[in-house]
RNA sequence: GGCGCUAUCGUCUAGGGGUCCAGGACAGGUGGUUCUCAGCCAUCAGACCGGGGUUCGAAUCCCCGUAGCGCUACCA
């Protein structure tokens, strides 16, 4: 059997960290198996839905990587990939439950409820629909659908228990009589979405559905209405959720920690780290590595190795694992990943000089948006000299060496890191000077900073005119 | 309230009866390396939710508690 995987966002905000992880964890399993990934658009919450929103999800999507064999826009055979584009098919499979008796109209109000459930609550009772509607008599029915009062579809919940076997939580059972008859479309038209995720993961041909906890307690429902319809049901595995640090879903409102896939990218978090993070967040590799690149995921990753427990988000090891994607990046990634964040001086320059300053400067990111200030001083700014770099340049024997310096810089041959290095250690040799004493004068002198990218390098590219008047400026 | 899921260092986790006085990683402490920060290296500290069983032996299996979370919607 061939493997189908499904992502199925609904549009009601930007992507989730979670909803990212769900979705690399299809696309891992559906590249596994040398099986589809389906991007499917859950968009019946007409409220809540918005054209941005599934823009913003299908960038984010973009810009990680995760990229998709059939979805909106792509036209493949099991289309449209929008549920508000297929509301045809819900009304007439729904409308095959009804003639089968399967379902019935429901003429129970919102207000009504509402409060039958507060007093079912009230009383101890469970707070399911009391299924009044189910015992209409025909004529009744028939009344009520004359006189076009508005009306919902319920499902008539048969007293069974169902059993799941989960691919990742193992069986779960789940007794009889705890689920009450539950809408499967609304007075509106709509599908709920229970209802529309059974249709479309069967019309879809969906072979694995791999989604988030949350949905767990649901699955007895769309059991009920695989064998309502006679159709086989896939197989499920539910993944834990990622948690606040108060161990809550991980939400915008209680936590601390940025929730959107889009800020970390404007965070300056590159999407291969992200990704890593997110991955091992809830699967091990089964050995040691703390970060895996998408090819080693794709040996590695197996639903078996993911774990049962909710995990909380730790933006101190994202960031980890940022910084080392940064320091080992290629200077082609890292001006693909880094263009974004250069700082206006640096913009106008030919790309390999934008790689070699990257290249000089990574090994003191953590992220991206470190970019400009670890810049600042390799492109020849005027930055007035700090607090510690006045102190530096005002010890004894620092104007002697800068004015040495610049000097010998003047005569030099060929400018390049090699060169400043050689004459610098040279100066410093004939006036006795070294370590510590030798460089942090000359670094003030340069970038006003006492700290910063290694300072040949920073030499090197400040160019020969500008290092030497700010030697002079400093011996001065 | 009901049902379900989960429970190892602050955090992510390894562990699936003896090899565990519980291993790795992030964060934290200390030291080393480097002109400096970062990095890197070394090193220290830090956990099996509680109680009962089963067993010669339990972090690992079972039961009962407890706690957290999820679901219980004409949200997804």
């Amino acid at each position: 059997m061939s493997v189908r995987v499904r992502f199925a966002p609904s549009p009601t905000g930007w992507l989730h960290v979670g909803g990212a992880r769900t979705a690399y964890f299809n696309w891992l399993y559906a590249r596994q198996h040398r099986g589809q990934l389906v991007l499917r658009i859950e968009d019946t919450d007409v409220e809540r839905s918005s054209d941005d929103a599934e823009r913003g999800v299908l960038e984010d999507l973009a810009w990680l990587g995760l990229d998709h064999d059939e979805g909106p826009g792509s036209a493949g055979p099991h289309g449209p990939y929008r549920q508000s584009e297929r509301l045809p098919l819900y009304r007439r499979r729904a409308d095959e439950l009804l003639e089968r008796g399967l379902v019935y109209p429901c003429f129970c109000t919102d207000a009504d409820l509402e409060r039958r459930r507060q007093a079912a609550l009230a009383t101890g009772r469970p707070p399911h629909y009391d299924g009044r509607c189910r015992a209409l008599t025909v004529a009744e029915r028939e009344r009520r659908l004359g006189a076009r009062e508005p009306y919902s579809l319920r499902f008539a919940v048969a007293g069974l228990e169902w059993v799941l076997e989960d691919l990742v939580r193992g069986r779960v059972r789940f007794p009889a009589g705890v689920v009450g008859d539950f809408v499967v479309l609304r007075s509106s038209g709509l599908p709920t979405y229970n209802f529309a995720c059974v249709v479309d993961d069967a019309g879809m041909e969906i072979s694995h559905v791999i989604r988030a906890e949350e949905h767990l307690a649901n699955t007895p429902r769309q059991l009920m209405l695989y064998a309502a319809f006679d159709w086989t049901p896939p197989r499920f595995a539910h993944v834990p959720l990622i948690l606040n640090r108060d161990r809550t879903k991980m939400s915008k409102r209680s936590g601390e920690a940025a929730v959107a896939v889009g800020d970390y990218r404007r965070a300056g978090v590159v999407p291969e780290a992200l990704l890593s993070y997110l991955a091992l967040l809830g699967f091990h590799p089964g050995d040691d590595r703390e970060i895996l690149t998408r090819a080693e995921l794709l040996e590695a990753f197996s639903l078996e190795r993911v774990g049962r427990s909710g995990s909380v988000f730790d933006p101190d090891k994202l960031r980890w694992v940022n910084a080392h994607y940064l320091h080992h990046a290629s200077g082609a990634d890292l001006l693909r990943w880094g263009a974004g964040f250069l700082p206006a001086a640096a913009r106008g320059l030919a790309a390999a000089d934008q790689i070699r300053l990257l290249e000089a400067v990574r090994g003191n990111l953590a992220t991206l948006a470190d970019l400009p200030g670890e810049l600042a001083p390799m492109l020849g700014e005027e930055t007035a000299p700090d607090e510690e770099a006045r102190a530096v340049l005002g010890a004894p024997r620092s104007r002697e060496i800068c004015a040495a310096l610049a000097d010998n810089l003047e005569r030099l041959a060929d400018w390049s890191a090699e060169a400043v290095k050689s004459a610098l250690l040279a100066e410093g040799k004939r006036l006795g000077i070294k370590g510590r004493e030798l460089f942090q004068p000359v670094r003030a002198a340069l970038t006003g900073r006492v700290h910063g990218p290694e300072l040949p390098v920073v030499a090197g590219t400040l160019g020969r005119e500008r290092c030497i008047a700010r030697l002079r400026a400093a011996a001065r």
